[in-house]
DNA sequence: TTAGTTCGTCTTGCGACTAAACAAAATTAG
DNA sequence: CTAATTTTGTTTAGTCGCAAGACGAACTAA
């Protein structure tokens, strides 16, 4: 539950309005079914406000009734429930191998989930919008046949992206300096739903703190494990932004003067030590000329081999479960979440790293009763599409409700 | 600085009171002097709000009307100014070897600065809170008799802080599980004010973001430089609580695995490296035994000998910053804040720690445009003090004013 | 059938903002 | 010196949205 931050205006009725048909739509989420005398109870709101609330939503179809139930004493209350059905909030997520796309419904419903392979190291950066603007047509044209309004459509790229929808860096992907969002924009036709561009570890760290094990957790962090290592941070229940629109860039920190070169030039970063590249080049000596080919496929046979005992395997792991605890220990005294949630390629190979991440942590934390878990993701590869599709239902959750 | 309050409590007309008042409460403090007119024309409120608004403001004192000025054309204005007179909001630091006092009044002007020596490593901590329980009494006497209602008193101490007021761990101060607040609250009689206590990093980035050098920036991490190190963040303007309330812990994470032991037993820390102590023991290598005794001196000869060109000073110095640039890249990439402000003891060594600190980051910054400084602060040692008056003055920003 | 319970609506009242007219106080123009 | 102009701040009327409480509706229990 995403709050953003109120400048210095003035409220006025409609903040009113709209913060109280919020909460109205919020509980409702998470209560249903539920009737106008049970948001009255728990909101606190008068029961004629509840109605007038209800009545509206209801007018906007994003709430419906449904039969009486409820045989208690009394007479029967009108339930209400989410009315998803109107309305989808579309998520895109780019990574150098392929393109996800998922879309939502008001509910969190996924009503549609796709997978493309896409080379995103070769094509061109023009190329590679065009591709992820064809993909979101498509996406978009398919839930409007269904007869759903879109409320939004949100792109994660795996790299630093400015608050206008600028790429600035994606070394993954080769790009600097792509207007994502406006090369989107304008291949869909100037659309009236809005398109926003943002990191992949920060979508994915609010698909997490949605829909993911520890849903509801106020400080929360997501590692991708995918050919780099970002890191989205819910803290305090809100995603950080930084200066300038590029926090969580944990992959580069360093974790060893000592350590190995990394891709980026420098030493010892996390990415070198813990990444699941510099962990397959450990775990499958053998077989490093595929390495970059096909990161699947060697994550498998990493898993596999583990499976079978191999020592080699078994110690990379340990390794690099190791150096990422060093990396979550400097998360958890910097920022002290609740949960670490691992995510991308980290999670068929959590079995192994969590153990040996959790020994580190213990004794690299500082505060007592140690409390931050570390655990694996349990939303699968669309985790950051999907959470492009909840940052647009966090947009209707904040009070901006769609027009009739 | 939240308007309405967005969480699951509903919204009604009282908060759009409460926020409006803080609105023009909050203009008034930027703009002064300035007359309705002004307030009105600036933040889009009606000018029959805003002279109801006044109205309520200068009834509850915190403004005042000043002569008529302005000779412009037209009826001249009354202009309006903060009443700071009546009210008053108190601080206490708490260190290792001191105790601080600071009131300001709503303007943020100081009233009063005390400090006083205070052995807290070897004093029990009941005797210490009963110490710091009789300077805050005294402090709050003393702005009572010049007339003024204390708004609340905020204690900063150098450890982990529960958000209940309990000071979980110390080191510094040998404490742990100490109920400050409540020890405080009834020394002071249970008054009527709120009494708080937060971790001495926290207040003095609130110090920092409001009477700073960079004062507004919404991304801002201080780094206390007392006995250790710890941070306090504001990140998009609010300042980091994490799960527990222990985030900032920057002084035990590790920065290089073959570092030198720590004294909190684990190695390489960057307290072990770059820590005030840890400095004068490399740069005083003939003094090793009083280290202990008074930093403050030991960081004054430093200094000298700095000055003078002595070489195992200066390498010593070279070496800490480089440290310090380090641990200040881990925050860098994960955060991604304007401003890192040094404070305690680390301003006087701010000329050869920075430029060092500077050279590690630019290597190590993730981020194009190298955006993050590194300064050193200009509060002095009672940041965390004026830090602590200045979160009653955000109780009273956010719209939680002082009833008549 | 009657009493009791719960739900949701209706009516009334109030608080807070907006819009527009107006009174007040100065400067500028003739 | 008077009148027009300009700007300020108040007054009046109106609207919006929530709260309180009465009330009808619908059901259970005896």
């Amino acid at each position: 539950m995403i709050t953003l931050p109120r400048g210095p205006q003035p409220a006025d009725f409609a903040d009113v309005r709209a913060t109280n048909l919020a909460v109205v739509l919020r509980y409702v989420r998470g209560h249903v079914p539920c009737s106008r005398a049970d948001i009255a109870a728990a909101t606190g709101l008068n029961k004629a406000t509840v109605s007038s609330l209800v009545a509206d939503l209801i007018d906007r179809h994003l709430l419906r009734e449904t039969g009486l139930t409820e045989n208690r004493i009394g007479r029967p209350a009108t339930m209400l429930v989410l009315d998803g059905s109107p309305y989808a909030a579309v998520g895109l997520e780019v990574n150098a191998d392929y393109l996800t796309a998922v879309a939502i419904d008001l509910g969190g419903e996924e009503i549609l989930s796709w997978r493309r392979s896409f080379d995103g190291l070769n094509a061109a950066p023009a190329q590679a919008a065009t591709a992820i603007a064809a993909l979101g047509k498509r996406a978009v044209n398919r839930v409007i046949k269904e007869g759903r309004r879109v409320l939004g459509l949100t792109i994660g790229v795996p790299g630093l992206v400015a608050a206008d929808g600028v790429v600035r860096l994606a070394p993954n992907l080769g790009w600097q300096d792509i207007d994502l969002r406006d090369r989107v924009n304008r291949a869909l036709g100037e659309p009236s739903y809005p398109v926003s561009v943002d990191n992949d570890a920060n979508l994915a760290v609010i698909a997490e703190s949605r829909y993911g094990e520890h849903a509801g957790a106020a400080n929360l962090v997501y590692l991708t494990g995918e050919v780099g290592i970002g890191a989205g941070i819910i803290s305090d229940g809100r995603l950080l932004h930084g200066a300038r629109g590029f926090p969580g860039e944990i992959g580069h920190v360093q974790i060893d003067p000592a350590g190995p070169a990394c891709g980026c030039g420098r030493v010892g970063c996390l990415e070198a030590l813990a990444g699941v590249s510099a962990l397959v080049r450990k775990a499958l000596p053998d077989s490093a000329e595929e390495v970059i080919t096909d990161l699947e496929l060697d994550v498998n046979e990493v898993v596999r081999r583990a499976k079978g005992g191999d020592k080699v395997a078994l110690d990379a792991l340990a390794e690099s479960g190791t150096a990422l605890g060093r990396g979550i220990s400097t998360i958890v005294n910097l920022l002290d979440p609740e949960v670490v949630v691992l995510g991308g390629y980290f999670v068929p190979l959590a079995g192994w790293l969590i153990p040996a991440a959790e020994e580190e942590l213990r004794t690299r934390g500082v505060a007592p009763e140690d409390g931050t878990r570390v655990t694996a993701s349990v939303l699968g590869h669309g985790a950051a599409a999907k959470g492009g599709a909840a940052t647009v239902l966090d947009q209707v959750d904040a009070g901006n409700l769609p027009k009739r």
